[in-house]
DNA sequence: ATACAACCTGAAGTTAACTTCAGGTCAAGG
DNA sequence: CCTTGACCTGAAGTTAACTTCAGGTTGTAT
């Protein structure tokens, strides 16, 4: 049996979190006890994790509680549950895409501001008089890459 | 040169967002035209390509406002913006390390919903005649998973 | 016995990131 | 010439996800 605080130190969120959560229909399993305390039991655990985990992976409390409100409803929804599933490993999987691409860009700016503080100016990267980035820049920088010279940046 | 929905393309979101993102200072090097319309530049696309990275990578507007004030400061910020880059690339690794996690756990909930579905009952995952989820079945799905057993599924 | 920390509720407040609105300017096509 | 669509501003409205508040109850350690 666990108390709202343990909950909350499960989850890494704080005990007003749980109780908002609660509010919003993602608890509907939770238990009281005599003096109108929640109280989870190893059962619910189940579902802080699968709860946990949506979260984490930014899909809206209102979605999550459709789909515990489904988990509450027996097998006839399993159908459901699955292709919910099947949906949001779709878009997870396209946003990790994007955010690999986020992280090559943010690399190559480090890059970029790396080789412009030791040559001590920005102008290193622009194309001749003006003060556009010249686009082999880039090309140059994923050449290094690939020769595994930037180890040590 | 562009116009502001030239630039709404281009970052793939509505005119009046550019609008919101001019009016809190991720644009301060856009120029207007007699009429007073916003007009980009060819250098102007360097900063909304930073601009739509940061956004996607999940950055506050105040805090993408405040690396766009420091590059229209000049080189004394080089170093400035360089940490702002290295600490977010970190942040990005984790959050990426993360999200990979959470696609771990939805593609095993995936697994535990296709068998289930099979079997016709959730019941086939649970403890002996309990409601809670029999930890070994996750076991059973990763070693599936590394004997490569899954992949029609 | 009593204090006090942890729990409760309903409701109001906050913040970020937009979105919508009201009212106005302007350049180009028919 | 005049209509229309793209642009402009300042301000108000919206939504999600919390957070805070006011006021109340209770189990446990001193």
């Amino acid at each position: 049996m666990y108390k709202i605080s343990d909950i909350a130190d499960k989850m890494d969120v704080s005990v007003d979190t749980v109780r908002y959560y609660d509010r919003e229909g993602l608890m509907p399993f939770v238990e009281r006890d005599k003096s109108g305390r929640r109280v989870f039991t190893d059962h619910d655990l189940n579902f802080i994790e699968v709860i946990q985990c949506m979260k984490q992976a930014g899909i809206p409390v209102k979605e999550i509680a459709t789909f515990i409100d489904w988990c509450m409803t027996g097998d006839e929804t399993l159908e459901q549950r699955y292709d919910f599933l099947a949906d949001h490993e779709q878009q997870l999987e396209t946003k990790i895409q994007q955010l690999e691409d986020n992280l090559a860009f943010l690399r190559w700016k480090k890059w970029y501001y790396q080789t412009a503080m030791e040559a001590g100016t920005e102008e290193i990267h622009f194309l001749e008089g003006t003060n556009v980035v010249d686009p082999n820049e880039r090309k140059r920088y994923e050449q290094l890459l690939a020769d595994g010279q930037l180890e040590s940046k």
